[in-house]
DNA sequence: ACCAACCTGACAGCTTCCTGAAGCACGCCC
DNA sequence: GGGCGTGCTTCAGGAAGCTGTCAGGTTGGT
């Protein structure tokens, strides 16, 4: 399952992070909301975790914007503020759960645990993919009945394409997601990565867009 | 399904008992440790609740008896969070999972689940997996029909790999299986067990993926 | 045909992991 | 109570293999 935390504070937010990824659950964790808009663009999250008071403006606006445009993704708003207009506020704006800081870390990985069986109607699902079968949760490709080893790298590359089927992704985009927000990479990285991929998979899976950038190959 | 339930605080015992009885299994609460021996003599049991505050003295006593006399019933401990060097002292004592208060009930239910299913699958439940014959109820392993001894700490992460077979699993959730959530490990423990481990179950029992973690070897 | 964009083999640096050994805590036995 | 043994954790040196960079080749559009 994938999961965007948005938030500021870096102490919490790296204790949440770490949580989660005990938990077995992928994380991208940004600090603002523009940043969250962009890692959405690259990615499709099954929870956002939203904290309310954030550098760039106000999370309940974000939520607004998010549900106005018919995105359903479920919202577990993390906030300081335990009163009750606020609670309110959050769930009309279409927050699933409320969680108050100071919050117990085994609360989250419940509360995470109850939206993922909510949402995700079988345990462990497997993606076909032509001669491949994607296993998410236990992070394992079989390429036609054989297993395929990924690094890390090549699995988190992989992994924005399988979050986005069919749709059109950036060299940039494509560098934030593999490394952090911002990160400097002045060279073919990504090229490289999806030749690898290409050289382990078979060489459909990833079709090339001259000067727009890559998409996941069809069927 | 059998289960003991042995809690002092009526709250939390109505709440659990209520709890399994709804997923359909059969409950006998008790309050203090000297009724549940006299529940055990009268009754055997598929699993145990186990409360680490007992008004009749502490809990791992009672678990440590229970092992010395070769009882492997399952044994979960239900404790508070700040006694975490009670639950070290608790899986060390022969507990096969423990839940922190307050905890989900839904979680709880899922650790019963999964007891469940791994325990009173088969009456007599031997996994096979290569050369190795791994007897879960009697936590004994067999390599080519030879007994292997293996230690507290070798066991429960060989187990931990053992209840997810070909399900990658990162350091931190070995180390949240091993010891308690949050218990700061900043030393390569981990990789130190995996080492004793494949010297005595063999070197391809245990799978590397470097930067993600570790899976149980296929076969 | 030209140029830009992309592909891919090679490689060095560096993160990550392995493992032997030493130190430490705890329980057991006399 | 003191000595002993077992098992757990930490540390450090070395090994393994991932990954970013580059260079030269290939492709595709105009």
């Amino acid at each position: 399952m994938r999961i965007l935390l948005i938030e500021d504070d870096t102490v919490l937010g790296t204790a949440v992070r770490d949580q989660i990824a005990a938990d077995g659950q992928s994380v991208d964790w940004v600090s603002r909301l523009d940043a969250a808009a962009d890692a959405m663009a690259v990615a499709a999250y099954d929870l956002i975790l939203l904290d309310l008071m954030l550098p760039d403006g106000l999370g309940i606006g974000f939520l607004k914007t998010l549900r106005s445009r018919g995105d359903v993704t479920p919202v577990i708003i993390l906030t300081a503020l335990d009163q009750i207009s606020d609670r309110i506020a959050g769930l009309n704006a279409g927050a699933d759960d409320y969680l108050v800081k100071p919050f117990d870390l085994t609360e989250l990985s419940a509360r995470i645990g109850s939206v993922a069986r909510r949402y995700s109607g079988n345990p462990n699902p497997i993606i076909t993919h032509g001669a491949l079968d994607i296993d998410l949760a236990s992070r394992s490709v079989h390429k036609n009945g054989k297993a395929v080893q990924l690094t890390a790298r090549e699995w988190a590359l992989f992994d924005a394409f399988l979050a986005r089927p069919g749709q059109l992704l950036s060299k940039t985009q494509l560098e934030d997601k593999l490394y952090a927000f911002g990160a400097e990479i002045e060279s073919n990285t990504i090229e490289v990565h999806v030749s690898r991929l290409r050289k382990k998979l078979g060489a459909d899976v990833i079709h090339t867009e001259r000067g727009m950038g890559y998409r996941l190959g069809t069927s």
